[in-house]
DNA sequence: CCTATTCTTGACTAAAATAGTCAGGAATAC
DNA sequence: GTATTCCTGACTATTTTAGTCAAGAATAGG
């Protein structure tokens, strides 16, 4: 699990197409428009999300892309994966032989931490965002939010 | 935040300090090859770490580092602020103008989710990190990590 | 059928971040 | 004094990120 710029524009871009779902598709050019993001560069991201089974695509005219299914099933972790694949943790190519024969900090250290952060992130869905967007949630920050989040 | 694989560095490196501690410090040239990183890179990383007042040196013949407090009052939230300074995740810069002349979704949405991960291993102390490396919990994974914490 | 729209793909490029190198200097234990 | 270790800054190679460009395929609507 990494969390870079480009986990940002896609969790971005996702969430306009969630808030501008309606009957017709959208189109990058739109969310292009909107979130200021590269037309091209849309299209490489959606090219993933594509692939990993998060938006479904119609060509021509109206066409666009939808969320494959409704927003409060789709995952912060499920978009950050599609599109940041997936790095090699361990510089022991997964022998567990790097610490003077056995194995290192490092393998099961950061492996398991990058776990528990996709663990966290599996549990916030574009529908928990939208709400968190249309309340504007301006008091409390990270409380009020993990708060939420332990309520679900 | 950002999670990326110096912040890992930054963290296995402060691990095998904790680890290691005892009466003299820890030299960079030992960890360097414990870890396997390189010196110069470890150099840099603990200048940041010095500033960010995670560690102590000593220099001279017998010289190293030490942690600047207990393993348990040090958390990987605050290892990883140190060596990666923040970004700016803004692209409005903070106007809060971009969307229509409203505040846009970018804004406040990854802030929020970053300070949502930020507090998540704000939570996480390197005592933590050397207790699971000293039962080497293989079975269980991410969920056994979450008891953990939620036990804490 | 024609045309504009939109996705789709691949190759390419520029800029930034990451990881590492090198060299010189300062402090200090022995 | 001298070897050790931190300390600093400048430099470089590699990788990643972000963006460009161009050509093509599907299709809605006239």
């Amino acid at each position: 699990m990494k969390l870079t710029t480009r986990g940002r524009y896609a969790v971005t871009a996702m969430l306009d197409l969630a808030i501008n779902a309606g009957n017709r598709p959208v189109s990058l050019a739109d969310i292009s428009v909107r979130q200021e993001i590269s037309l091209s560069y849309l299209e490489q991201l959606f090219a993933k999300l594509r692939r990993g089974q998060l938006v479904t695509s119609a060509r021509g005219p109206g066409g666009g892309y939808r969320l494959a299914r409704c927003g409060t099933e789709i995952f912060v972790a499920q978009i950050i994966d599609a599109v940041d694949e997936s790095v090699d943790v361990t510089n022991c190519q997964g022998k567990g032989n790097c610490y003077h024969g056995e194995t290192c900090l490092t393998h099961h250290l950061w492996e398991d931490l990058s776990g528990q952060i996709h663990e966290f992130l599996s549990q916030i869905s574009l529908g928990d965002l939208m709400d968190r967007q249309r309340r504007k949630v301006t008091q409390g920050g990270a409380e009020t939010v993990l708060q939420t989040l332990s309520i679900r």
